[in-house]
DNA sequence: CTTGAGGTATGACATATGTCACTGTTTTAA
DNA sequence: TTAAAACAGTGACATATGTCATACCTCAAG
């Protein structure tokens, strides 16, 4: 039987989910988790064989369990489930640990299959982005700082560079070079094009 | 027996909601679609007793399965299935007729509420909503042109005005006027407010 | 027929934005 | 201990952006 935890923040996908699971009897969803940060809760409380992690959900994103998880030696295998194929996202997630990801747009005998994959201790990768993983593994190189993080957050707000140096108690020139930074991290041109792809690919 | 016709992009999500659905034995999820394009499909081709649509679809969104069925004089009865609260869009959504909405956060039993009390004729406002609804009324007098749509589409790219008014042939200087303008219907004070905006309440 | 709304367009203007070059300090890793 | 990042800042510059006033055309509703 494979414990598992199921991390996903929409209360009818997360039910439906558990039910689909369920149907198997190898997997049993022993838990679940409405937002990150009360899956890090359940995964110091409990022991899981493995967990299901959504990667957009309030208070704590996939991300920042990841993150959280490797600090804290914790070695469950993850395997993400996602809902666009956001590279750059699952980049930074693989590079985190993770064991795999499954798009929601796949057939339950995928996630099913990935679920026993990831369980014997392999990983999952669909075709689609292996490539992708493959050629862009020097990504990493345009790993966004924490700061930069910080200021991609307050973009995503709409704030303009003097509302962010208020924030962030910083010089509006600071800030400039900081977006500049960011554009260039994530190959686009401009603080829009930034913000459409934080918000598609969940970097934020 | 309640026939459902469940219009849903994600397949794990909507396998979960069919099976979720199924439980109760007065609802029957006979036919689904993985997008708006099929979900008009199949209205045409067959007969349902409710449609649960969800906004954020590709081909077609809710917003435009909504009006075309508004435009086929189809009166089969839709209850949107939605991830935010996004107001503007659940406006329009009643506006063009949707009998209701429900947020993917709500529990099963309020979903199946809702199936039946649409089924009996009735709307189904989430409280959270109904006062936003009731005092926005006149968002009408907000919405956007068709033009002002397209225009919105390419921001929501991260085109600047430059390369819209190439895409739509027209000049910048009219471009600007139209951004101004979305600006404005969309009380926010750049493009990337509005884009952040569009994004999140899905008006694109 | 006239009015109004949508669409197109221009020119001028004030800001905002993004880039560059350079200078520091602090923290981290080798 | 040194070198490399990250972080903070400045000044200058070229563009992009958003606003305004104004104008003309078209189409549909009155």
């Amino acid at each position: 039987m494979i414990k598992c935890l199921l991390a996903e923040d929409q209360t009818l996908v997360r039910l439906g989910l558990k039910n689909l699971l369920e149907l198997d009897d190898e997997i049993a969803v022993i838990h679940s988790a409405e937002n990150g940060a009360v899956c890090l809760d359940l995964l110091e409380q409990h022991s899981f064989d493995l967990v299901l992690l959504d990667m957009r959900m309030p208070e704590k994103t996939g991300l920042e369990v990841l993150r959280t998880m490797q600090q804290g030696k914790d070695t469950t295998p993850v395997l993400i489930i996602t809902t666009f194929e956001d590279c750059d996202v699952l980049v930074k997630a693989m590079n985190l640990g993770a064991r795999g990801y499954i798009l929601k747009d796949a057939q339950l005998e995928c996630l099913i299959d990935a679920i026993k994959t990831v369980y014997k201790g392999h990983q999952v990768l669909q075709p689609a982005l292996t490539n992708y993983l493959l050629s862009h593994t020097q990504i990493k190189t345009e790993k966004l700082t924490a700061k930069e993080y910080e200021v991609l957050k307050c973009l995503s707000l709409g704030l303009s560079n003097k509302a962010i140096a208020n924030t962030l108690n910083n010089s509006e020139g600071t800030i400039r070079n900081h977006v500049s930074q960011i554009l260039a991290k994530l190959n686009v041109s401009d603080r829009t094009q930034a913000v459409v792809k934080a918000i598609n690919e969940c970097l934020i």
